[in-house]
DNA sequence: TTGTACGCGTTATCAA
DNA sequence: TTGATAACGCGTACAA
């Protein structure tokens, strides 16, 4: 019993066919007669032989049904946050018409073991945006032949993106303060780089991160003189991070955070400092995803369709493969008002 | 520019070495030469070859380097359930000192196209448990002599598994409830079968689900004719539904919901009905996940070691893959007290 | 409808 | 340290 498994060589051997018979049986490419097909079934059943090796399928193919979905952190830590499971159902969805499967794969730069983004076994790649290793991730891809779409970043020429309009959006949520009558604003901002260093940004920082930049960029528009705070991560406890440093120095009268997570976070810390939201210090966030423990609060923010996002990639993955060129896709965000922007304070 | 992509052996031609060398030189399997290895690496520069071709290695090699997570329902329903998240999590870590890249697949019976579970070029699988599906799952995985972990599921002999303490974790809360003083409890459960139908389940019906099953029979231990009203799916909104079925039938002074989630939407049906909790009803929950919206409360719950689990089920397949004989594990859930539940009311 | 022959691109083995 | 050889298991022209 500890003998290798059965080929489809046995089988057609047993059968009394030829592989090439025994093949398209299993494959139904070509018509073949009942007989013959249940003679190689019934060879089959009892040498033990389950299909085809996908493997060796696969070769032949030039094709494994695997579309790889890149990430540029910890995987966990992208699951953690909400944005990105509604973008992976999304994808499952807009890929299933391919009947691809998902490969979650990690770049993080170091080509650790296998498969890595060099030598994972997929047909096409999804990269999620929002960092400056994507650019590396993207120059492998490209360079294995391998059809790739982008999710928020920039991509370069001829590489189909799926994009937010993350500045027109920040600049909605800007306006919305500045119609209240805030002028002393501070924005906290997503990673700007791989490093995910903390800190004040200088006026002239250089951003690696396209949502980053892009957002700052929009807030900008409204208040160009407001100082940015650059979070390491998009998370509740970096928020309270960042809330503290600024409540230690400053006391705007309003918040602009680059994603709702930060922003619970520095409501947190707004609370903490004895300051309440949106008397003292209103709060703004950005992507519109249910964060735990925020109520009664309802946070001000730009809802974003994230699992139209993960399923536009999705499709235009699918249409890659098929040979049809699929355009880039431009995705709206939704300004919502809540409960933690008001008027500022009148002292 | 439109000509076959270079292989490893245009690259030998190239570099006037052997392919065999060629191959070494990228795999750094045996010691070369420095001036070969230049000379190699040069050729693929120029050739643009990137690499082996993974389709191809996996074939020669008997290994992919890929491990199929199994899931029974929507990908996205999956994700969008923060045990699955957390257990993910653990999963990407265990299988990490693999150096593997975890494959979603989805096995609903229905074989649509490539590559699902029959196909897919995987080293191992992990099977998500909670579903009649899986004895399926995991007769086609067998079937193709794959290691298989089964994450709280009944696998049958030789599987390892990891499992929970479901049984006697609900029966501690069941017990808690019993202590207060409780004696009219119903019971919301998880789906009772793949056709995931609500309702309230005959003293006799036959689960098909272990997670179900397992916890069902806990809390039966202390209260052994409680009714018992099966949900759709986990989520909030089918407990809701849950809790307006019962609050519109009758009142118990006890609720025990076999997820969080459920539980949470219980609570909001019974502050609909004008139910305070827990003075006029307790509702205890299972998971110990962070919920939405819930506060001011805190659920009186089991919480799980969801991250655990995953990170035990890759650590098992790792073993497998490296033949070691991975045991079972079995993992304990802790009971937390929250302010969920109380006495009953007096009257 | 079935069979023959070959190649997909790589790597393990072993000898040189 | 390098090279020759032989699979790995399958799919598909093409011919019969």
């Amino acid at each position: 019993m500890s003998t290798r498994r059965a080929t489809i060589n046995d089988v057609a051997r047993e059968a009394g066919v030829s592989p090439s018979t025994a093949s398209v049986v299993f494959s139904g490419k070509t018509p073949t007669s009942e007989a013959t097909r249940a003679r190689v079934l019934a060879a089959a059943e009892s040498l033990g032989y389950t299909g085809p090796d996908p493997r060796a399928a696969s070769l032949r193919r030039g094709r494994s049904g695997i579309v790889g979905v890149v990430f540029d952190q910890h995987l966990g830590t992208a699951f953690l946050d909400p944005v990105t499971t509604h973008m992976m159902d999304g994808l499952a969805d807009g890929v299933s018409r391919l009947g691809a499967a998902l490969l979650l794969l990690r770049d993080d730069g170091v080509t650790v073991s296998e498969p890595s983004l060099h030598t994972a076994p997929i047909d096409a790649a999804v990269l999620i945006g929002c960092s400056p290793r994507m650019r590396d991730s993207l120059e492998i891809v490209r360079g294995r032949g391998i059809p790739v779409v982008v999710v928020e970043g920039d991509a370069g020429e001829g590489v189909p993106r799926v994009l937010l309009d993350n500045a027109d959006a920040q600049r909605a949520a800007a306006r919305h303060l500045a119609d209240l009558g805030h002028d002393d604003v501070v924005i906290v901002t997503l990673p700007v780089d791989t490093l995910r260093r903390r800190g004040w940004l200088a006026p002239d920082a250089v951003i690696g991160v396209d949502v980053t930049a892009d957002r700052l960029r929009g807030a900008r528009q409204v208040f160009p003189d407001a100082p940015a705070l650059a979070a390491a991560t998009s998370s509740i406890d970096e928020g309270a991070i960042a809330g503290r440093t600024i409540f230690a120095e400053r006391r705007p009268t309003a918040i602009i955070a680059q994603s709702d997570l930060l922003a619970a976070g520095i409501i947190r810390a707004a609370e903490e400092a004895g300051l309440r939201v949106p008397q003292d210090v209103s709060v703004t966030g950005f992507d519109g995803v249910v964060v735990d423990g925020l109520a009664p609060h309802v946070l001000t923010t730009l809802v974003q369709p994230a699992t139209a996002k993960g399923r536009a990639a999705g499709e235009a993955v699918a249409a890659m493969l098929e040979d049809t060129v699929p355009s880039g896709l431009d995705l709206e965000c939704t300004f919502r008002v809540g409960t933690t922007t008001g008027p500022p304070p009148t002292t």
